[in-house]
DNA sequence: GATGAATGAGTCTTCATTCAT
DNA sequence: GATGAATGAAGACTCATTCAT
């Protein structure tokens, strides 16, 4: 931990405290101490504190979005492309329940100095699926008539919805796996040609 | 305005200006102008400033949930109640964009007192969700395999996230029924018995 | 109680109030609550808070001195009026705990808009001390050359600092009659004219 | 005054202040002005505003009680120990007007956070006394059927109280020796045995 | 680069007092 | 006279940020 660049230990020591008090609720000092920096050095690394909560949210989305696009990369089909990206998604948000907590609920919280920072690698994220939409209506797969634009909002939703569950409840009623399973069901369902609805 | 009662002034007053700045962000005299009392009077009828904040949800959802619930009753099919609780939800957002908005975005934030108040309405509401399954696999109309508790997760979910697009985008890409029908439609033909997937 | 004049009712209220949390957390409202009057109702017998704590003092300290200055009446011997002086004082505070802590605490603390009322009422007090020294000094019963002034403030503070350990401690080490008889015979030794010094 | 250490600088200014307005009529910004620090430096220093008393209180004490047992150490008879002590003793108020209003004017106010910090060390320099009255009868000094524990408060009211004319009165009608004298000669009269009373 | 003592702007909240009824 | 809802001035305290070392 010691050895570790400053840099890193300020955003690990952020998520965990932004995490457990909320942003508002966190002091710039908290991090400090849990980083074991002092409370000036903070700011030869971040321009204030909303920085840090911007900066984290950037370099942390950097590595899923990569992680992300990686795994889709070997799927041939763009069904099992979904089912995949919802037990990715899930599987991360279980195993950094801190990371998740602050994306989740401060992000959506400090609307006002967030909505652009959030947007671009926010959208970044949304679009590979609705990327993996339009391969599937591209090669017949999927139903055109689906609106990309509205299917990823809404499958990112309930997944997200779902990402609560896991990360605020304590008791664990459903696994995840099956929890992928069962909402990339509905929505893959939704965009095969022929059910019916 | 001035005829009405202090605390539905209030109340009013702090939706538009929770909406405006965030919980954090909001000042309790800009309240108190926005509702043309004085300081002080606000905490004649209410407690302190979290306090403003969790009866104002509370009172709000109660108004919704009974709507909502007085929506579902003259629909016959469950199939017909979920397109409609989807249109009612989106059109309440599209409509009341700043109690939307402070529902939506500050309720997310974790703090203490927030947990519990958000969790007694808000599982009230999802409930109407999980109901309205539980009745429609009652009687056969839905697939029995589906988990009610996820699915009322999963399509809140994507439901509030579309709400986010309404909420805080300003380009009108899709209209409110449209995005309701094509939501509705995916959760719909995931719990067909029929559909292939 | 309640037919009682509301004047009485506030002063009654504010003696049992301001013991018990102090001049400057007492608040006007517990005052009128007590009392069983309206908060405004305060404010149509007392210009301010600092007037019921004025008034206050210097309607009770009438009575003290009135009563006081009977007592005196019917003894002869100034020492004799001096131990009694000493009895009837701390008995006085043994009665009427809320109104002597008021008085002793209270009083000196507001020192700056004390300091004119209380020195009139008080200093009638003290002199019923000095005039009993000058009148035993006049009759030869006294030695002259103790000052009378210096005698009343250092017998009065005697008594007080002693009523302060009736007031303020829970145990009851000595009793009021014993404390009175120990504490004017050292100064009735000091005033007799062959004590040796 | 500048390079002095600033939890001195703020117990210095807080004994100024306290001593012109009272406790509760003072503001913790005044303090901070007067001890040429930054409102914020306070709270560096102490705990709160009540804390700059208890800890003004009980830091001043020590010293005063450290000075006094010193003054004590060299005199042999206890009768001079009791004249010296009350020579010291008001002589260290003409001289610390300021402290010496804040210790007996506003310690004497009964907040709750008060009683016990007043106790130790204000029993702590009673007790100088009575261990003197003590002595003075293992020695066959005094007489013994004088209670020490309403001796000592007897005296150091009957001080406390000539302090108060020294420190509220302007106008100078005796001197510190001589009321130092005449108020020591009484209780000393009481305390031989020879004494007729 | 690193420190952490010092800063002081900013806000929630209290409560004495008023005044329309 | 009596009420008590409403007022708004005032102040303790916090904490992001700075800067001398």
């Amino acid at each position: 931990m010691r050895g570790e660049d400053k840099h890193d230990r300020i955003i690990k020591a952020a998520i965990k405290v932004f995490a457990k008090n909320g942003f508002y609720n966190s002091r710039v000092s908290e991090i400090a101490k849990e980083a074991q920096v002092a409370d000036g050095t903070v700011y030869l690394y971040f321009k204030n504190k909303d920085d840090i909560l911007i900066r984290l949210f950037e370099e942390e989305m950097d590595k899923i979005i990569t992680n992300m696009k990686g795994e889709m990369d070997n799927i041939p089909n763009p069904d099992e492309k979904l089912r995949r990206f919802a037990v990715v998604h899930l599987n991360m948000v279980r195993e950094n329940k801190s990371l998740a907590e602050v994306i989740q609920v401060e992000l959506r919280q400090s609307s006002k100095f967030m909505h652009e920072y959030k947007n671009r690698k926010f959208i970044e994220y949304l679009n590979i699926i609705s990327t993996i939409v339009k391969e599937g209506q591209r090669t017949g797969y999927f139903r055109t008539d689906i609106m990309p634009g509205l299917f990823k909002r809404s499958f990112f939703g309930a997944l997200d919805e779902l990402s609560n569950m896991f990360v605020f409840s304590t008791k664990r009623k459903y696994n995840v796996e099956m929890a992928a399973d069962q909402v990339s069901s509905f929505f893959i369902a939704g965009l095969l040609p022929d059910s019916n609805h």
